[in-house]
RNA sequence: GCGCCUGUAGCUCAAUCGGAUAGAGCGUCGGGCUUCGAACCCGAAGGCUGGGGGUUCGAGCCCCUCCAGGCGCGCCA
């Protein structure tokens, strides 16, 4: 989706860089950058005829250098104005460049590259403000309210069928979901976390069917599946829990009866053994929104009389259906059967319905690959009920599963899917975690577990957590040595200007962008950038880690070099939270079980 | 048949608004520990970004077309 306007559609106050906002709490990074992105707005529209003017002046703005060669900062305005006012780039950069460093701030050096961008070098002192900000911010640095939104934004994601284990693919939604709302709060976005339980419907008669023929036959009855039953083992386990609670009293009760009753026992079950799985893997709801309540209390009429009302629903061949060919849906879908029961897209109807009355100004939904097909008329659902735009859908694409050269097939009702209990016994918690979320949410990934396995020891995951550990150990031995103290008491913030080394300029650099680059990604929706972003941080703390001695014989320079520390250390413990991974303060011995990730243990799901 | 996603180094994947010489990890090869944790660092090899055409100062990214893979096209959920 066009992700260039989503939040605008809303009326979300976005804020980009290189348009004025009132953010409370600014880094002096942040504002420096602006001042000078400011500066040369007003260059750039001086550098242009009355005529080019009239027509528009692009946004002036300033990225960080991919190249350190090319400097600090890069803007590619002046390639963008030559296009829109037919005019060479180059002399559009170079008299923007012309008034040299006038009314620049902190910057040492301007120059103009190959076809028209313009560098930026700054001074040495720029960086050192920059450190000195963010040891001032402490442990909340990289906080910011750079994605403050007027309202508040719903995630749903990782909707689970109470009918058997948690998927592999419902860790990879939910990992994308939890950091998602992680990242979108760290960037002071309001943004909760739900997930949307299918307990209602033939499913769950399915689901009891199949529980009383595992139960019958664990009773010594000669009992079949039924044909479009749950033929997964963990159903054996839910039988003997029924029988070891119930005894063998459903043998003899009234068939509509007990399928009611199994069908709460067997979801009741399931579902609390799908909490501990999602405890466990650190993926947490404010609210597990179940279906049936919506048909227990009438909403699902509600909502069906309400789109008629408005015209956006009819009746047809004794259905009713919504009008979604209004909303872009090639043909209109059916929200009441004909027999009077409504559709899985009615249910959807009043849940989504009562998301926006319950005040969400913006809803993303994250859907498996299979449900792409639906993302159309949840659309013209949304619209149709007086809320166009304010819906919008992530597709967590495919997890492919491999073992050996075995491709895994996953089919639910066979029972022979992945789990996630399953992956995370076998690969670990954070290792999990790390790797669902290192690759972009439309990517089609294969999960090779022998791959995974085997490179648990080298996973990135690790390094970026080494990282965090080595830090920490200095920490503890400056402590230890009475003199992280002494070093508190002295003049840390000039003793901060000592750092100049190259590996130390590179490690402040990275983390001057923490803020901008945890709201860039949360906007882009794109949690793989940060997972990214934190092991480049911690390559460029392994770095000045064997380029330079942090406890050494200089006082001051110590003191320097421990204050770049702790924000790195911030930065990374910061970036592992958002995206649910452990923090340790020690690497726990190779191939010994993490201490924050017991294996859940009491049933194969 | 129509629609959505994907195709980038041997493998798994990145690449910000269309920006500069397409980058990482794993694997391979070569170096580096008497010192804060070597789960680390430094370096090298490895590419027609599936093929072809187009748009422009500039395309992995946008448009057209073809090829390959996945998924979806119910009064199922």
């Amino acid at each position: 989706m066009e992700n260039h306007t989503i939040a605008e559609r809303h009326g979300c106050e976005v804020v980009r860089r290189g348009q004025p906002n009132q953010c409370a709490m600014d880094t002096h990074y942040r504002a420096t950058l602006r001042r000078l992105e400011d500066a040369f707005q007003a260059r750039f529209a001086a550098a242009g005829s009355p005529a080019d003017i009239a027509g528009g002046v692009p946004a002036f703005t300033f990225l960080p250098s991919r190249d350190p060669s090319h400097g600090d900062f890069a803007s590619a305005a002046a390639l963008g104005a030559g296009k829109q006012w037919r005019r060479n780039p180059m002399l559009v950069a170079e008299a923007i460049a012309a008034d040299g460093l006038d009314g620049l701030p902190q910057v040492a050096d301007i120059c103009v590259a190959k076809p028209g961008f313009i560098n930026l070098r700054m001074k040495a002192e720029f960086w050192i403000d920059v450190l000195r900000d963010a040891v001032r911010a402490g442990t909340d640095f990289g906080a910011s309210d750079l994605l403050k939104t007027s309202g508040p934004i719903l995630i749903e994601f990782a909707s689970p069928n109470p009918t058997g284990p948690l998927a592999i693919v419902q860790g990879r939604s939910g990992s994308l979901g939890a950091a998602l709302v992680s990242m979108l709060r760290f960037a002071g976005a309001d943004a909760q976390a739900e997930t949307y339980v299918n307990d209602a419907g033939a499913q769950l008669d399915q689901l009891a069917d199949s529980l009383y023929a595992r139960y019958a036959t664990l009773c010594g009855l000669d009992r079949a599946l039924p044909e479009n039953g749950y033929g997964g083992a963990y159903l054996v386990d839910v039988a003997r829990a029924l029988l070891e609670r119930d005894g063998d009293r459903w043998l003899k009760t009234d068939e509509a009866q007990r399928r009611t009753a199994l069908g709460e026992f067997a979801r009741d079950f399931i579902l609390a053994e799908q909490r501990k799985d999602m405890d466990r893997f650190r993926v947490h709801f404010e609210r597990w929104f179940s279906e049936a309540s919506l048909h227990a209390a009438g909403k699902i009429d509600e909502v069906i009389h309400k789109l008629v009302r408005l015209g956006h629903a009819y009746e047809h061949d004794g259905a009713v259906w919504l009008r979604s060919t209004e909303f872009g849906d090639d043909k209109d879908r059916v929200l009441r059967r004909s027999d009077g029961r409504p559709t899985y897209l009615a249910a959807d109807a009043a849940y989504h319905s009562d998301k926006l009355e319950r005040g969400y100004k913006l809803l993303i939904n994250i859907l498996g690959p299979d449900h792409h097909g639906y993302v159309v008329r949840l659309a013209a659902l949304v619209a149709a009920l007086g809320y166009p735009g304010s819906l919008e859908v992530l597709i967590a694409q495919q997890v492919t599963f491999k073992r050996g050269d075995e491709v895994v097939a996953m089919s639910k009702r066979a029972g022979n899917v992945i789990t996630l209990r399953e992956v995370l016994d076998e690969v670990g918690v954070d290792a999990a975690r790390f790797y669902f979320l290192a690759r972009a949410p439309e990517s089609h990934l294969v999960f090779d577990m022998d791959l995974a396995v085997q490179q648990s020891a080298n996973n990135p995951v690790y390094y970026v957590q080494y990282g965090y550990a080595r830090i920490a150990s200095i920490f503890r031995r400056a402590e230890e040595s009475g003199r992280l103290r002494a070093l508190a008491r002295s003049r840390e913030a000039a003793d901060i200007g000592l750092l100049s080394h190259r590996t130390e300029l590179a490690l402040i650099r990275r983390i001057a962008t923490f803020d901008s680059f945890v709201a860039d990604a949360a906007r882009a929706r794109a949690p793989h950038r940060l997972t990214e972003y934190a092991r480049e941080v911690a390559a460029d703390f392994h770095s000045f880690y064997t380029e330079c001695t942090v406890l050494g014989d200089d006082e001051s320079l110590t003191s320097a070099r421990l204050s770049l520390c702790s924000v790195a250390k911030t930065v990374l413990r910061s970036s592992l939270e958002l995206v649910g991974v452990a923090a340790p303060d020690r690497m726990q011995p190779k191939g010994s079980p993490s201490a924050t990730d017991e294996a859940t243990s009491s049933m194969p799901l």
